[in-house]
RNA sequence: GGGCUCGUGGCGCAGCUAGGUAGCGCAGCAGGCUUUUAACCUGAUGGCCGCGGGUUCGAAUCCCGCCGAGCCCGCCA
């Protein structure tokens, strides 16, 4: 802040805060509400995959500053295991024929352990919330159904269908052409909000993704409360009592009537549902003018990409919470889905985590004030990396194994053990950071650490990145080696039999035992690189031959002897 | 048809809201660390800031138009 121009307060108004949560919790807290709920949303077709993740941390981040602020709030995740059968993602065993327009909450689980398709899929993903530091409640949408509880925003909806069909002749038809518009008036005629499971078949609905016929409400009596309906499935008719009857409310309706029921005050919506006029606004006009609220506030953003590509389930390439944690720090992903604005697109590019992983721990150290920064820069800093967290700040820096380091050493471990390794790497962290002791967070880390970089350069990394100690040394590999050569590794030998020296010891005997012999050191290098992991190149030797132990090279130098 | 986002050195991005010397990370190059590197440090190279107008003393930044890339909505959910 520069001192020498004053802003009044009228001005400071309008001043750009640092960051888009700051402005998101301005304007929920004009709502002023007794208790803040920020809900969140998500169909239950299959596995959930990460992307879906952007919402839960927005919600999260707004309510872990409602709470910073002092005010009451909750979040939710509402599990829509209501809605029908559309289709199966290829991976699925069920037979779709037989499942189809059935809600996911009563098809059953294929792998037996849940209490239906919907429960696995949303339980596995539940699963992942605590690593990811959020916590919101759960709201499954078959129970809100089941238990009654929607039944009464139902009856209202039904009785105000003449003001929802206004809304949805404003809103969905707003742009189409005279002869759409004609077609979408006369099919509006007879409908209404809501449809029901058919009490002989079970079903919502007949015909695949594409022709789909919904089993709709085809006339409901305000006086008798009763409804008739005609399933386009099985064919059978009937005039029930809406409380003798499973009914579920159109998804643009439906969305609004959890509003009303769950009170919600704030919801983040992805653009597919926050473009103008769809369904987010749809869902405004109807709070309003059919139950009298104003409606949750809305926090549109946009969509998580995997590799250039969108992450459906539908195309096979699900990138899921487990496997992100496999590979990378939770923090990381919380990282990414902060920085950026919420209007922007995130492409995440797995072969690029190592760089962004970095990225993270320089972020990290920056707060601690290990790392340099502009002090305009450190507000932001300040203000982020908190939510970056599923826990709490700690008091003290916790020192992380360098992610490039790890992916190479974590390779070791076939050969080396992982006692082995667990040591060179505290060695490391201590030598980096100039420590004495490491911390047990620390410690805890370290084996974390490694096995993700370890699966990441397994299933995501190049061939650069795959280090691999062959069991033998290879035939082409024995037929580069010279006299000379020979006469170099008899003479390095006789090092490493003697006492054993630290990293740098032995890195600088490398040298010496090369030029003793009249040989260049940069052959000397790529003599050991290829007898000891087939390539010309690799980590720094000195340390590298330690953390394979003077035993083991000897044999190795031997065999090629 | 309606809407959103992006277009800045090889790649990924920041800077744009309050116009004033074009920055960062990664890769690459050169050098250093008693000579190795995928660690670390230093340095140099590299960009008509998509194109064309306009406003201005001055535009990557503001305004208008265009081009290109991608996505969403438009039946259901």
């Amino acid at each position: 802040m520069t001192g020498d121009h004053c802003v009044s307060d009228e001005a400071s108004e309008f001043e750009y805060s640092i960051h888009w949560i700051n402005d998101l919790l301005e304007r929920v807290l004009e709502r002023e509400a007794d208790e803040y709920i920020v809900s969140t949303g998500k169909s239950i077709s299959g596995s959930i995959p990460i992307s879906f993740y952007r919402e839960l941390i927005i919600a999260d981040v707004i309510k872990r500053k409602l709470l910073e602020a002092g005010k009451k709030t909750r979040t939710l995740f509402v599990a829509d295991d209501y809605d029908p059968v559309r289709s199966f993602p290829s991976s699925v065993s069920l037979s779709l024929d037989e499942w189809l327009g059935i809600p996911y909450s009563k098809v059953p689980d294929e792998f037996g352990c849940c209490e239906s398709f919907g429960a696995h899929a949303t339980n596995e993903f539940i699963k992942t919330f605590p690593e990811f530091g959020v916590s919101p409640e759960v709201v499954w949408q078959s129970k809100l159904y089941e238990s009654g509880k929607m039944q009464e925003a139902t009856r209202i909806c039904l009785r105000n269908t003449e003001t929802i069909r206004e809304i949805l002749i404003e809103y969905v038809a707003r742009d189409f052409n005279d002869a759409q518009k004609a077609d979408y008036l006369e099919s509006m005629k007879n409908w209404f909000p809501a449809s029901v499971f058919c009490p002989s078949c079970g079903r919502i609905q007949a015909g695949a993704k594409g022709e789909i016929v919904v089993n709709r409400i085809t006339g409901y009596d305000p006086v008798t409360d009763k409804v008739s309906f005609s399933c386009p499935s099985c064919g059978h008719s009937d005039e029930v009592s809406l409380n003798e009857l499973q009914v579920k409310l159109s998804w643009r309706i439906d969305w609004p009537a959890k509003w009303f029921v769950l009170n919600v005050t704030c919801e983040p919506a992805g653009k597919d549902h926050s473009v103008k006029g769809g369904s987010f606004d749809t869902g405004l006009e109807i709070s309003r003018r059919v139950f009298g609220m104003e409606g949750p506030v809305k926090v549109p953003f946009e969509w998580v990409r995997i590799g250039g590509r969108d992450m459906s389930t539908s195309e096979g390439i699900v990138f899921s919470p487990k496997v992100w944690l496999s590979i990378a720090p939770p923090e990381l992903y919380r990282y990414l889905m902060l920085t950026p604005p919420l209007e922007r697109a995130i492409d995440l590019h797995p072969e690029r985590i190592p760089d962004m992983v970095d990225e993270f721990d320089r972020f990290e150290r920056t707060f601690y004030g290990l790392e340099d920064a502009p002090e305009e820069k450190m507000d932001l800093i300040r203000l982020l990396y908190p939510l970056c967290l599923n826990g709490e700040v700690s008091e003290k820096y916790v020192p992380k194994l360098p992610y490039k380091f790890a992916i190479i050493t974590s390779q070791m471990e076939g050969i080396l053990g992982f006692t082995t390794i667990l040591e060179r790497c505290e060695q490391v962290l201590k030598k980096q950071f100039g420590l004495n002791e490491i911390s047990t967070e620390a410690k805890k880390l370290i084996p974390i650490r490694l096995n993700r970089a370890r699966t990441w350069a397994q299933e995501f990394g190049s061939d650069r990145d795959k280090v691999e100690v062959p069991d033998s040394v290879r035939e082409e590999i024995m037929d580069t080696i010279t006299d000379n050569d020979r006469k170099f590794l008899t003479k390095f030998c006789e090092v490493l039999k003697g006492e054993s020296l630290d990293d740098e010891e032995l890195q600088s005997k490398v040298f010496e035992t090369a030029r003793a012999v009249g040989m260049k050191d940069k052959r000397a290098f790529v003599v050991l690189y290829r007898i000891l992991i087939s390539r010309k190149s690799g980590p720094r030797l000195g340390g590298f031959l330690n953390l394979l132990g003077n035993e083991w090279v000897l044999k190795r130098i031997n065999s090629v002897l």
